[in-house]
Parts: C-alpha cells; sequence; structure tokens
DNA sequence: ACTCAATAATTGTATATACAATTATAGGAG
DNA sequence: CTCCTATAATTGTATATACAATTATTGAGT
C-alpha cells in the first residue's frame, strides 16, 4: 500500500508542525462552533467576548495581545460583535478606543458558559483526530 | 494587579483549549508564512501542495480528508494554487476530479524544503508563545 | 510653539475556512 | 431501462486572519 512518494513530501507531509497545529485548531473551532451555535455564536467570537471582559481598561491594542491578533484582526471581529449589540467600543482622546460588554455581551457569556463547558469536558477527543 | 473579573469569564480565560489551539495555529502560521515568504507561497498553499503530492490517486476527496478540509475550502485553496501554476485539476468521468502536480509545483517544494526546515526548527519556541 | 518620530486604530486587499444550497453524476432497486 | 438515492464537487455567503498603507494623535526634542 505504501507508495514511492518523493522523500521531501514524505519528510515534510509527516512532521510539519504547522499543517498540524491548523488542523488540531480546525477541529476544534468546528467542535466548539457547533456546541455555541444555540446562541448564535462561532468560537472565535466568544473568545474576543470574553477577552473584552477579562481587560484591565478596555484597550484594543491590550485586547489584541492577549489574543495574540492583528489588530486589523480585532477591528474586525469587534464590529461584528458591535452589530449583535454584546460589545460597544468608545473613542476615548481619539487615538485610544475602548470596548465594553453591554449588558446583551454579558448575558450571552453566561448562557455560553454550559455550552463551553461540555465542549471543553471532549476537546482532547476532537483534537487528537 | 489582580482585578475582580466575573468568575465564568477567568475560568474561561483561564482555560479554553479552542482559544489556545487558535492562538497557537497563528503564532505557527506568522512563523512559517514569514520563513516560506522568499518562494511567494503561505504556509496553507504549502500545506496544500504537499497534500497533492503526497496523495494517492489526487482525488478531491482524498485530499480533503488528509488535511481534515471541507471540500469547498480545498476547492477554493487548489484554485489558488491553480492559478500560479503549481497544480492542474483534471477532470474524469465528471464526478471525480483529479489534482496532480506541475513540474513547477514540484519545483516549488524542493525550493521551499530548505525554507521549511528552518521555520520547522523553531516551531516548538513560537507555538509556547 | 514646531517638527518629527512613535503609537493606535482603521481600511484595502488577499487568503483561509466552513456551512448551506446547488449541480452533476454514478450505481442500485425495481 | 428508469428512478431514486448517495456521492463529488462548486458556488454563495459570512467570518477569520494578516500585511501594507493610511489616518490620526500624542509626546519628545529643540
Amino acid at each position: 500500500m505504501t507508495r514511492n512518494v518523493d522523500p521531501i513530501i514524505g519528510e515534510i507531509a509527516a512532521a510539519c508542525k504547522v499543517t498540524r497545529a491548523r488542523m488540531a485548531a480546525r477541529r476544534l473551532t468546528r467542535h466548539y462552533d457547533a456546541a455555541l451555535a444555540p446562541i448564535g455564536l462561532k468560537s472565535t467570537e466568544f473568545s474576543v467576548l470574553i477577552a473584552v471582559g477579562m481587560s484591565e481598561d478596555g484597550r484594543l491594542s491590550d485586547i489584541a495581545q492577549m489574543l495574540d491578533f492583528d489588530p486589523s484582526t480585532l477591528t474586525r471581529s469587534l464590529s461584528g460583535l458591535g452589530r449583535k449589540g454584546l460589545v460597544t467600543v468608545q473613542k476615548a482622546g481619539h487615538r485610544t478606543r475602548f470596548a465594553e460588554l453591554t449588558a446583551k455581551g454579558k448575558a450571552k457569556i453566561a448562557e455560553g458558559h454550559p455550552l463551553w463547558r461540555k465542549a471543553q469536558a471532549r476537546a482532547d477527543d476532537i483534537a487528537g483526530g
């Protein structure tokens, strides 16, 4: 059954760490997305919501650093969450912005918590394959 | 320094496995992307090229399964690689398609190999944080 | 006060990713 | 052979992600 594959290709296929990491992330993302579907959020949106809740002062640059997001990625994600009424972004000074959970955003997190727990409990089975 | 954060938010932030997996994937992706930049490929494109090279018969469904891609994701990725002349997708029967590396595609992999090795060697340092 | 470098955030553009819906087709039941 | 179902792939649409370029704004040095 083993085919004669170019040895370079074989080496990379067997070992590549970014391929594995992305694959694991895809699997887990689908798993958590399915779990969170009842509250209408994807796992990334949920993560961002949590990061906003964790942030000391809500500065976008802090939140981006927390998640290791490029700033532009955060801007885009927050605009979606803003549209859904889960966060607000307020200008201060004009160079800095502050993100805050709305009451609705906090409620979403509370609603999502048990769903998240269920997904989290099975995460290890999923990540492996 | 420790702020009074909602305990649910704190629990999720401290433990969430999908958040961690995605963060690790983002870091590694940036790392490998930078390494592969000289050959004009992103890490995902490189992975797909490798999967095509590994595939027994080139059937798209096999390749998608190998990478744990949704079929539609593979279609999109292959169309980009096709535009760059690195793979061809041929119709057979009409329900099945076969992907194949072009000579240029094989050359790209050979070119990328040492760059990949360098990135791979440092991957563990990057993934951690 | 004025200029310039450093910082914060957004917008433009391109790839990554998946779900739902669609199209096409091969294979089996009758 | 015809019909139905299961399978293969693509397209529509929405979010995820980042880099480069742009905009705005603060602060440092003179």
